[in-house]
DNA sequence: ATAAAGGCCACCC
DNA sequence: GGGTGGCCTTTAT
């Protein structure tokens, strides 16, 4: 899975947030990555895989611009997520999930007409490159149990928490 | 090409 | 609560 066109003026920076410090990428084209690392070292390898051929210039100033306009909500920035098809279709699916609501692995997986690949579905909503924004922290399983997340299952309670008022 | 690993689910105990 | 088998995609051999 390998983006096509290189990122125009890539950058990347650290950021509070009211979930813990967030390493965020963007480019001219949107936001890259979003992501609730441990520790910044985890998230800078994890960007290198990501996105090996790129090399992105820090800049938390306007890193933290980027993510005080996400956490108040003042405008909803451009996304640009790389995946496959498959992938990219759950990440659109789950931008319908209203904020404050959720819903579950197997009903994502009807609504990109796949009802039998809900397993993939749970892999690729593992895959998801730009928490929060991409709300995959909504999906829980069908019996009600929270399920699973990247960044730990506390971050993904106290993101539907916080969306719950 | 093929194996192994997943943020799952239904079904059993 | 826990374990098994089936399902489908992605990544690493």
């Amino acid at each position: 899975m390998r983006q096509l066109p290189p990122l125009s003026d890539p950058s990347y920076g650290f950021s509070p947030t009211p979930f813990g410090e967030c390493c965020i990428a963007f480019s001219n084209d949107g936001i890259c990555a979003l992501t609730f690392p441990e520790t910044r070292e985890s998230a800078l390898r994890d960007l290198e895989h990501r996105f090996p051929e790129t090399d992105f210039h820090q800049n938390d100033e306007k890193a933290a611009r980027l993510v005080r306009s996400i956490f108040e909500k003042t405008k909803m920035p451009r996304l640009n997520p790389i995946g496959t098809e498959f992938q990219l279709s759950i990440w659109n699916a789950l931008q319908q999930i209203p904020a404050g609501k959720t819903t579950t692995y197997a009903l994502i997986a009807e609504a990109i007409g796949r009802p039998k690949a809900v397993r993939a579905v749970g892999t690729a909503i593992g895959a998801n490159p730009i928490a929060f924004l991409i709300p995959c922290h909504r999906v829980i399983r069908t019996d009600g149990s929270l399920g699973g997340f990247r960044w730990g299952l506390e971050c993904k309670k106290a993101m539907l928490e916080w969306e719950k008022k």
